[in-house]
DNA sequence: CGCGCTCTTGACGAACATCAAGCTCCGTGG
DNA sequence: CCACGGAGCTTGATGTTCGTCAAGAGCGCG
């Protein structure tokens, strides 16, 4: 099944980055952070510091797996991410999806032993933070660690919504709750506009992260199309009526937090 | 339904503490750290100086609702609390049940707006810390924010837990792994032991827990009791085989990160 | 050309929701 | 003391949602 065909990857093309290219990389974790609070140039600094490699990984590898110790924490630069875990009988529940400029593995940093497994979902490239440089930004940057741990609050939040979902919505409320949040997330990271973004992952993905099956997902879709509310055939997701899908999912952008305000 | 005949509690009788009452409350608080790291006497010291008032809240009350900017967070001392949100038909879903020990609104500390609200399963003393003193906090003590951020990311790990229940586990499954939890969480802070625990909360409440109907939890306990894995009815909970209520349930302790280890 | 992956469709069954009613227990007021 | 009412628990009948099984179609790739 899932676990047999995809190693963990070390990666293809490990490599060392000079400045510039980290502050390219890094841009869309800004983007995040400053979409709810202010972030000095020092502060900055102090992140594109503590960079270590950035590491690519090609759709259905595992960047790191449950029960692995990692000594440093991931950030998505680009690319589609996942965490999931794996049931005895081979099913699998993806429990977020992760975007450019989201931190993957910040929890292992704490955490210590991974409780969950991390797949690309698409190729990604993803940048490295050693824990004994990020152990130092919390001794020395009080308002920088408060701002990543604001970032893990974020996808608890994340996760109460799923739970929610979950636990008191249709299969098909779920799937068009996703859509919504995928874009507003994309959308305020300047990744998306116009009701459209690029979503190349497979149905079985998708219902892995709905917790429905392949088949049930499909005829979902099938629904959100017949009800025009979307466009998704090969190509783009293209939300055809916002308010109607919103609607539909109960979806209130609350939980995103996309304030500005000190932190 | 639920959102009218719950007023927010200011709770009856908030008093002012003096300092060995705070230390005799915040024990379940250091034990549930200390099974997982070590803290120093002037980190119990300085969160103790950060504690602020003592409330209590009765069966049913919210202690902060959806929308609400608390300008404090609140510490459980004693009783079960939980995480909810309410849907448009009325509908109640938990996100998470907190015990004595937890934070349950650390998160509104760097989130600000509450997406989400807190109730009482039982009657409950809470302890509140003014987020100015939490600042400061994480001003001077590197440590100890790590560790206040650690128990954030625990309640994420228990949301992705039951996430995956909810996805890809039956009814019967998710409530014999909430059991689960609920006794290995208790016992680990020395609240229970014996395979039994008091559950004081009624069936509505554990099926808004699991994300199901009252009519099927009810069938779903007769069956667990059938079984023979439990014992409830009106008393403690108690089961009466461990390893096979956790092996129905697919429960694996890793997600509480009961290691003691520097953080 | 053939193979594997993804998507699609139909038939059937299992899990769970809903509706409705009756039960027990317990506190309250007459 | 008992009648009453409410909250929580229990049970049966019925319907919906979704899973499972099976098969086939389209498509890229070696």
């Amino acid at each position: 099944m899932w676990a047999a065909d995809c190693s963990v990857g070390k990666g293809s093309g490990t490599m060392a980055m000079i400045t510039s290219e980290i502050d390219d990389l890094l841009q869309p974790f800004f983007r995040k952070i400053l979409l709810r609070d202010e972030l000095g140039m020092e502060e900055q600094r102090a992140i594109a510091a503590a960079a270590d490699q950035q590491i690519h990984f090609s759709a259905g590898e595992d960047l790191v797996r449950e029960g692995d110790r990692p000594m440093r924490s991931m950030l998505v630069a680009s690319g589609f991410t996942c965490r999931y875990r794996l049931l005895a009988d081979g099913e699998r529940q993806l429990t977020a999806i992760h975007l450019p400029g989201d931190f993957v593995d910040l929890h292992s940093f704490l955490l210590k032993e991974m409780d969950h497994s991390v797949g690309a979902l698409t190729d990604c490239t993803i940048i490295t933070f050693p824990h004994e440089r990020l152990v130092k930004v919390t001794e020395r940057y009080p308002h920088l660690t408060r701002l990543l741990w604001l970032l893990t609050l974020l996808d608890g939040a994340v996760h109460r919504e799923w739970l929610v979902g979950m636990g008191r919505l249709s299969a098909t409320q779920r799937t068009a709750h996703l859509i919504c949040e995928m874009y507003i997330r994309l959308e305020s990271l300047g990744l998306a506009n116009d009701r459209r973004f690029g979503f190349p992952i497979t149905q079985a993905a998708l219902a892995d992260a709905v917790g429905i099956s392949t088949v049930h997902v499909n005829r979902v879709l099938q629904e959100l199309r017949h009800r025009a509310l979307i466009v998704w055939d090969g190509g783009p997701m293209q939300i055809l009526d916002w308010a109607a899908l919103a609607e539909a999912a109960e979806f209130d952008d609350l939980y995103l937090h996309l304030v500005q305000e000190p932190r």
